[in-house]
DNA sequence: TGTCACATTGAAAAGGTTTTCATAATATTG
DNA sequence: CAATATTATGAAAACCTTTTCAATGTGACA
C-alpha cells in the first residue's frame, strides 16, 4: 500500500540496511549509495514510518505537555519556552488538554506509559500528589508552574508564597491596612500558596487577619466582579485588593469602575500573571510577573536530562518573580 | 527491561494471542483466560506498547491540531469542539504550535506523513495553497477557521466576507458613512475576506471606498492603538471603526478612551471573535461571533469520515456567524 | 605474495503488538 | 451416533524500522 524502506531499497538497488544508514546519516556508506538512495526516496515520495522506527529505537523524541485548556493565554509563553528547549535537542512538544478532568489527565498519561511519548510535563495537574508520586517512580514526569505538596517529582515553579507576600507587602507599604483577597474555591497549590503569602504579609506588619476580607470564587472575570462586589459591600470595605490572577483582577476592577471608585487612589488592585491584557485595560493593572518562558525552558531541559540519567533528579526548582507596577496601585 | 505482552502471557499461562484478545475485548475467549490475563496485567503493571500496536494496526487514533500558538484564547473553544468529536469516536487530539514558521508547520506535518498521527487539522496554515493541495492528495488533512483560496482540502469555516459585510452594514445602518477599517498587514484569508466584506458593505450603500480609512497593522492590541491613532488624526476622521479582531478593537478603544472620545456615541467600534475579554472591557465591545466549538466539532467529524472513506470529501463547509451588540455600538 | 586494516555492504534479528490460520475440544444438529 | 458447527487456543506471520554481525572487496604494507 504505502511505500516502505523496502521499496526504496529495491529502487536504489541496495539493501534496506543501506537505505537506513543513508537516512540516518551514518558514516561508512559510499557517495554512490547515498545518491541512489536519495534519488529513490525523492522519486517514490518516501517518508519513514515513525512507528517502526520508534518501536525499534524505543524512543519517540516527543514530549507531552498536559494542560487544563488553552484558554489561559499565559500558558503560551511557557509552551514557547518548552518548545525552544525541546527543539534544540531534537524533541517535539505535543500539547493535550484535560478540560480539568482528572480521569482524562490519567488517560493522557497513558500515552507516556504506553511509550507513545518519551516524557510528560504537567502544567497544573488535577491528579493528587500520591498518584503522581507513584507514576513518577516509573516514568518521566515533570511538573511546571504548579508544585504539589509532598510530591517528589521534578518540578519547576516560582515561590508563590513569597510572591503573594511581596504583592501584599507592597500594598501595605502604599499605606493600606484593609486588604481584600480574591482567590479561588477550587484549590490549586499556587492559589493556596499565594493565600499563605497574603497572611504572612499581614503578619509581617502586625495587621490582624480578617477572614471577612477573603473571597473564594473562580478563575473567570465574572467571579472577579462578584468578589469585588462582595468586598466593597462589607461594613468596612478594603482599600486595596489582591487577586490571585489577572483575569480575576480585571473583573474586579471592572466592577469597581462601574461603581465609580477611583482606581489607584480610593482603591488599589494587584493581580498576578502579567497577561497581555493587564496593560491594555485602563487603568493598567499592577501585577506579579512570573518567568513563563524560562520555566518552560528549564523544565524541558531537566526532563530530558532525566531521561538519560541513572538517578533522575526529583528536585523542586524555584525561579524568581517580580512586581510590575502600573496605574492600579497608583504608580 | 519493561514488561511486555510476553511476560503477561507467561504469567497467565496462555499465549500472547490470548492476551491480546483479552486486552482488545475480542469474543471467543474463556472467562477463565480473561481472569488469568487481567490478574497478570494487574500484578505486573503492564501497559501495552502503543508503538507495537499502532505499527501492527497502522492506525494511531490520534489527530494533530496545528496552530500558530496558544496565545489566541479563542482557539480554546475550537479545540474543545475538536476533542468532543474526537473523543466520541475513540480518538485523541494533540496540539502542536508552529510559532508562525511555515518550515516548522511542515516539520509537524511530517508526523502525519510518517504515520505518528492519523490526520491533521490546520488552524490558520502558514503554508501556501499549492503545497497544502499536494499534501491533501495523499494525506488526511483538513482546515478549520481559515480557508485558503484555490485549496481543495476539507475545510470548515465561516463566511468571512459576509461577516465583514454584516458588521459594516450594521455600522452604516447606525448612521455612519465614514468607517475606518483596522486590519493586518500579514494577510490571512480571513482578514482578506473581512476586508472584502467591508468594501461590499460600502458598495451596498453607495459609499465610495476611501483607502485612507484602511489601516494595516498587526494582531496585537498595541497595533490596534496605533491604528486608531492614525485614523483619528486624519483630516476627516471616521465616526465608526471595524477591527478584524477583538484584540485589535480593544487596543483601538483603549486609544479612543485615552483621548476622551465617547465610545458608542462620538465613535463606534465593532470587533471580531467575541473573545472573553470583549465584554469585560468598559465599554463592552460589539463584535462578530463565530461558532468556534461547532467548527471544531464538525471538522473532526468530517476528517474521521474521510479516513474511512473511499473518496474523501474535499468540500468547504461554512457555518453561520452572528453579531453581538453591546456598548461600543451604542446598543 | 601474503597479511592486515579498513570501508562498504547485506542478511537477519530484534523491537511489541495484532491477526491469520490451523488445530483441538466441545456443542449442536439430523 | 455420525456429521457438522462452534468455541477456544497457540504458533507464526506481519507491520516497518534499526542494528548487529559476518562477509566482501580494496588498498597499504612488509
Amino acid at each position: 500500500m504505502s511505500v516502505t524502506i523496502k521499496d526504496v531499497a529495491k529502487k536504489a538497488n541496495v539493501s534496506v540496511a543501506t537505505v537506513s544508514r543513508v537516512l540516518n546519516k551514518k558514516s561508512n556508506v559510499s557517495e554512490e549509495a547515498i545518491k541512489a538512495v536519495n534519488d529513490a526516496v525523492e522519486s517514490l515520495g518516501y517518508s519513514p514510518n515513525f512507528l517502526g522506527r520508534d518501536l525499534r529505537k524505543s524512543e519517540t523524541r516527543r514530549i507531552l505537555a498536559i494542560i487544563a485548556s488553552t484558554e489561559q493565554s499565559f500558558y503560551s509563553d511557557v509552551i514557547r519556552g518548552m518548545e525552544a528547549a525541546a527543539y534544540a535537542q531534537g524533541y517535539d512538544v505535543l500539547i493535550a488538554t484535560t478540560q480539568n478532568d482528572p480521569n482524562h489527565e490519567m488517560h493522557l498519561l497513558g500515552m507516556l506509559f504506553s511509550r507513545a511519548v518519551d516524557g510528560a510535563v504537567l502544567l497544573g495537574p488535577k491528579l493528587d500528589a500520591n498518584t503522581i508520586n507513584a507514576l513518577g517512580e516509573k516514568h518521566n514526569i515533570a511538573m511546571c508552574l504548579e508544585r504539589l505538596d509532598n510530591c517528589n517529582v521534578l518540578t519547576v515553579t516560582i515561590d508563590n508564597v513569597k510572591a503573594g507576600r511581596d504583592a501584599v507587602n507592597y500594598l501595605i507599604r502604599k499605606g493600606h491596612k484593609k486588604i481584600g483577597l480574591i482567590t479561588t474555591l477550587q484549590r490549586s497549590q499556587s492559589s493556596i500558596d499565594r493565600e499563605i503569602g497574603y497572611k504572612l504579609a499581614l503578619k509581617d506588619n502586625d495587621i490582624p487577619y480578617n477572614e471577612e476580607y477573603v473571597y473564594f470564587g473562580g478563575y473567570e472575570t465574572e467571579q472577579g466582579m462578584t468578589g469585588c462586589e462582595y468586598l466593597m459591600n462589607l461594613p468596612s470595605p478594603p482599600t486595596a485588593i489582591f487577586a490571585i490572577s489577572d483575569m480575576i483582577a480585571i473583573g474586579a476592577m471592572n466592577y469597581a469602575l462601574s461603581k465609580g471608585y477611583r482606581i489607584g487612589k480610593d482603591l488599589m488592585f494587584m493581580g498576578f500573571d502579567n497577561i497581555a491584557y493587564s496593560h491594555m485595560f485602563v487603568p493598567h493593572l499592577s501585577t506579579v510577573e512570573q518567568p513563563c518562558y524560562a520555566q518552560g525552558k528549564l523544565v524541558i531541559e531537566k526532563l530530558i536530562e532525566n531521561m538519560k540519567a541513572e538517578n533522575p533528579d526529583h528536585n523542586l526548582y524555584t525561579l524568581s518573580h517580580s512586581l510590575v507596577l502600573r496605574d492600579s496601585t497608583g504608580d
